[in-house]
RNA sequence: GCGCCCGUAGCUCAGCGGAUAGAGCACUGGCCUCCGGAGCCAGGUGCACAGGUUCGAUUCCUGUCGGGCGCACCA
């Protein structure tokens, strides 16, 4: 596995630090308890250095001397380290490191060379993580919430596997329980009404259309004999034909929309296979199951939830809860290192219930990581664009596809922080120009392909990397790579936060310093030489956006 | 009432305890004999309020106010 140089820099430059605070202890400088956090990080604004340090700050009151002296003296004991230039006392105390400039084509060979691979690393080597995200229920179309956990949940599976971790996407499939059922009963009223009934619909019952054409399709299966059968049969087949009808509509859009799972898990097994029934059975046996009203609680109180929860209804039903347990406790069976699933809004009070069950059975509710996929405004041009008040109708996922495209969903699914409230503009989504910023970033990647197909037909055609390219370089260069070889620590940020928006903010960056690095300098017409050590770094720039873009789970166009 | 999320520029939002708080949109004015103008450049008296912790708080803690959501023997 290839460390990014520039992490590597860094972590040689976090060495020599800690040494030279060390020395300096031992001379006397510091009292030798000083343990402070000296923090070595990279500045927001190019002019502080490539890398810079609170150290002189936070070890001012152990020295008991103003920042920036103390700032002299540490630096007066740093050992040398390669590739760096001048170091600066800057502001209250701050020292900044800067990089002499032959790091800059150490940076950009390493791109060249790894390619795709650039920005792996061994963070999260040896995890083993299962996400699992969407887990619609059976009953209906997916909505555009489903539409955000998905490009979430997939595009943090590709972090996380960048990353060095092994990863598991699942999707659990409630294929038990009383919305199935309902399904069932609200297809079989339909059933009836095609048969000329006049049918007094379940007032609880699905009331889309898309229940009137599985009924439909029941009819056409099983023909009108299916009447003359007992209620309980006809409901029952119904909802065994509906929902596998639906499953793998919801199979079929997630898989157009390039979500692939690993794992589509059935509640209906966790009851199959006597996993529901055991670990009540584990949870009767430590005393924490009572009767009351005739239905039987788990003591939730005693783990952090606000009152006691029922597994089991007065009327003998076991409830999602308890199937929900036991489908934890199986993740967990399953040894993975972490587990993270990601709820839509409507769950996150689920959370509390969730985790203290988990301690309930002694696993530490902490290895229980949930993130909420928050709730989306639709616009349409800056205004509210009102879902349907029609009985049933809804945007639904495949809508929102088909209307916007599956680049520009995730993109806007993953511009925002994932439980933030996330305002979805149809339009702006749609739009080919500037505004939009997935066609932004998509476009830089596009031009650069064009300034290649240019480059070969004005017989200039790129040879790949050539160390003597960085000696053409400038200012304008540098200011680009430094974007660049910031893109490994970014991709350990957004690993270590679950945060797939760093991704977008960061290649929105990206696209637009390009962009301006293109209408400042010229690619070809400056002799072969400029061209070639030019090319080199837009070829630079276009790997990294196309490997932040499959990050994404959005495509990088060649053309557009 | 209890719990979770959120109050940052006109709007939508970034912001890992640090140095002059950023981006996109919108608005105004410039830039095409030129590699894709699907672009670039310039223009900004903004962290809800009050305490606390800290050398330093938009960031962490407490409280107040304001907004959203959730609190089923549904899932």
């Amino acid at each position: 596995m290839a460390a990014a140089f520039m992490l590597e820099i860094r972590e040689k430059l976090a060495e020599a630090l800690r040494q030279g605070i060390q020395r300096a202890k031992a001379d006397g400088v510091f009292p030798p308890d000083c343990e402070e956090t000296v923090k070595l990080e990279t500045p927001k604004d190019r002019t502080h250095g490539h890398f810079a340090t609170n150290a002189a700050l936070v070890l001012a009151r152990w020295a008991k001397k103003p920042p920036r002296q103390v700032a002299e003296m540490l630096l007066s004991y740093l050992p040398e380290v390669g590739f760096l230039g001048r170091t600066e006392i800057a502001g209250p105390g701050f020292i900044n490191f800067y990089l002499d400039r032959s790091w800059l084509g150490e940076a950009a060979a390493e791109v060249l060379r790894l390619a795709e691979a650039y920005g792996d690393n061994d963070l999260l080597r040896g995890e083993k993580i299962q996400l699992e995200f969407v887990s619609a229920n059976p009953v209906g179309p997916m909505n555009v919430v489903n539409a955000r956990a998905a490009a979430v949940g997939d595009s943090l599976a590709r972090i996380f596997k960048t990353c060095g971790a092994q990863v598991e996407k699942e999707y659990y499939i409630n294929d038990y329980g009383v919305q199935v059922w309902v399904l069932g009963r609200s297809i079989e009223a339909r059933y009836r009404e095609l048969l000329g009934e006049a049918v007094e619909f379940p007032e609880e019952g699905y009331r889309g259309d898309y229940i009137t054409d599985l009924a439909q399709e029941v009819l056409a299966t099983y023909g009108s004999e299916l009447r003359a059968k007992p209620e309980e049969e006809r409901v029952e087949l119904c909802k065994e034909f509906g929902y596998k009808k639906i499953l793998r509509s919801q199979q079929e859009d997630l898989k157009n929309y390039g979500i692939v799972y690993d794992v589509w898990f059935s509640e209906r097994s966790l009851h199959q296979s006597g996993a529901v029934d055991k670990v009540i059975k584990e949870l009767e046996a430590k005393g924490l199951l009572y009767e009351a009203d005739g239905a039987i609680w788990l003591k939730t109180s005693l783990f952090g939830d606000d009152k006691d929860r029922v597994i089991r209804t007065a009327d003998g039903r076991t409830t999602y809860f308890i199937s929900d347990i036991a489908y934890h406790l199986n993740k967990y069976e399953r040894n993975f290192t972490r587990v993270i699933d990601i709820w839509g809004p409507d769950h996150h009070g689920y959370i509390p219930r969730m985790k203290a069950a988990m301690a309930a059975l002694g696993i530490d509710p902490a290895r229980l990581e949930v993130l909420i996929a928050q709730q989306i405004n639709l616009l349409k041009g800056g205004k509210p664009f009102k879902m349907s008040k029609r009985r049933g109708e809804f945007i639904t996922m495949q809508d929102l596809l088909n209307e916007v495209g599956n680049d520009a969903a995730r993109w806007y699914f993953l511009m925002r922080s994932t439980d933030s409230h996330l305002d979805f503009d149809l339009e702006l989504a749609k739009a080919q120009t500037s505004e939009n910023p997935v066609f932004y970033v998509q476009y830089a990647h596009a031009r650069i392909a064009s300034l290649f197909r240019q480059a070969a037909e004005a017989g200039v055609a790129w040879q790949g990397w050539r160390p003597e390219d960085a000696e053409l370089w400038d200012d304008d260069e540098a200011e680009i790579l430094e974007q660049v070889a910031r893109f490994p620590e970014l991709l350990i940020t957004a690993a270590e936060g679950c945060e797939p928006h760093r991704v977008t903010g960061y290649l929105l960056e990206l696209a637009t310093l390009f962009h301006a690095y293109y209408n400042r300098k010229r690619f070809l017409g400056e002799g072969p030489e400029v061209s070639h050590a030019r090319l080199s770094l837009a070829a630079v720039v276009q790997r990294i956006l196309a490997k932040g873009l499959s990050l994404l789970g959005i495509s990088a166009p060649e053309r557009m």
